[in-house]
DNA sequence: CCATCAATCTACTAATGAGTAGATAAATGA
DNA sequence: TCATTTATCTACTCATTAGTAGATTGATGG
């Protein structure tokens, strides 16, 4: 095995993530983009077995070995959209880490942004929840560590904030589950066009991420209802 | 068309989930239930359209005619899956919706309950989600509609609370949307054989609807952390 | 034992669709 | 205008697998 035999077709120009510096890069990269915009739209609709790359190349107005000049295999397309989305998910966990803040502070920006950074990519994470199965067991890997990563920095803020007297949680593990289960979820009844932005949304999601701590409504503790 | 041509190679014993009232019904039924059963493991595992049927023949000892002789086609064989927990959701659902008891006893019932019949299913509800597309419209349908009617009877159940005064919630549709997160992810994380059993994952999960609703630990009120 | 009937198996077909080889068109440059 | 290279298409192959026809086994009753 080694290194690949037959590259896409026959291409040398840079791989899927390396930034273009030259004309023909920029090209190639967004015929790329088409094609996986395309592709998630058809997965998302049909399911990843139930599309053809056939349909694919016809809803960009092209032939199908037109695919294969910029991806190994179908399986590959579908790697390719998932690890955009979780690329994605990773950027925003990272940039979040670095910044400074009280438990509950962290606690509302992590729940907004990422409930953003899901709904952003809404087709596709439903494309890698439902075709999970789908993908060779490196890519799994990779993915279901960033999930862990994401429940278990939850629950280091959690931790954190019952140490620091802010947060009051019966079980750490449990509630941290429940704050990755509105994230995880909101791509299922979410939908643009709606009542609610996508910020309007993950706002209401933080609150209820602050009630499953015990940090919110201080008012409330008083009796008063409010609203 | 009219009705249909070539039964599941020639039978003539009940329908699936009529009650078998003769000895060789039982023994049918039996025979469907296992292949059913061993159907749900493969397509949990491998997806719907990475099983093939000789697989799940083979998991069984047998081939795959006999799988023919009880269901038309591998899709029928999936929408009965996917059926089977639907109607078990729907009867958990209906009995729960005929109990008496405030709003805050109702809710508990309703997520304790309905956590448990989902982590019973937790292997179809997963492929359920999966493969909802390559269900025919029909059966996509009634399943989104049990869903639909779930968040509403929430809905209903959380402007009670409001109502009476037991629930301070500021967005009922949200509050609904995260209630229903909290048990749809219950299968992402829930593992048999961790920590917890079932019915302690399903009480927990309780708990922080009542969090959300604003509805539990008073004693947090007065400042006092508890356990 | 034999006849009958159902249950199950062996061995096919037919269709689908991923992936490719080689032809063709289009761009680039002399 | 032609030569060369790159991009795309036409038209295949090949593997897979849902679904089936007909043979075979095994049970049941005479």
């Amino acid at each position: 095995m080694g290194e690949a035999a037959t590259a896409p077709h026959k291409r040398r120009s840079k791989a899927s993530d390396a930034a273009p510096d030259t004309m023909g890069d920029l090209v190639s990269q967004l015929k790329r983009d088409r094609i996986v915009s395309a592709a998630v739209d058809l997965f998302y609709r049909q399911g990843y077995a139930g599309t053809t790359l056939d349909e694919v190349a016809k809803a960009l107005g092209m032939t199908k070995p037109f695919i294969y000049q910029f991806f190994w295999s179908k399986n590959d397309l579908l790697a390719e959209i998932c690890s955009r989305a979780i690329r994605d998910a990773n950027d925003t966990l990272n940039r979040l880490l670095s910044q400074q803040g009280s438990p509950t502070q962290k606690l509302l920006t992590i729940v907004r942004e990422f409930t953003v950074s899901v709904l952003n990519n809404q087709a596709a994470a439903i494309i890698y929840n439902r075709e999970e199965t789908e993908l060779a067991a490196k890519d799994r890997q990779t993915i279901l560590q960033l999930r862990r990563d994401f429940d278990r920095r939850i629950m280091v803020l959690l931790e954190e904030g019952v140490a620091s007297g802010e947060f009051v949680i019966e079980d750490v593990r449990v509630a941290a589950f429940g704050i990755a289960s509105l994230v995880g979820w909101a791509p299922q009844w979410f939908r643009s066009g709606g009542r609610l932005n996508k910020d309007e949304a993950a706002e209401r999601l933080a609150m209820l991420a602050l009630a499953i701590v015990d940090a919110g409504k201080p008012k409330a503790m008083l009796g008063v209802a409010h609203g």
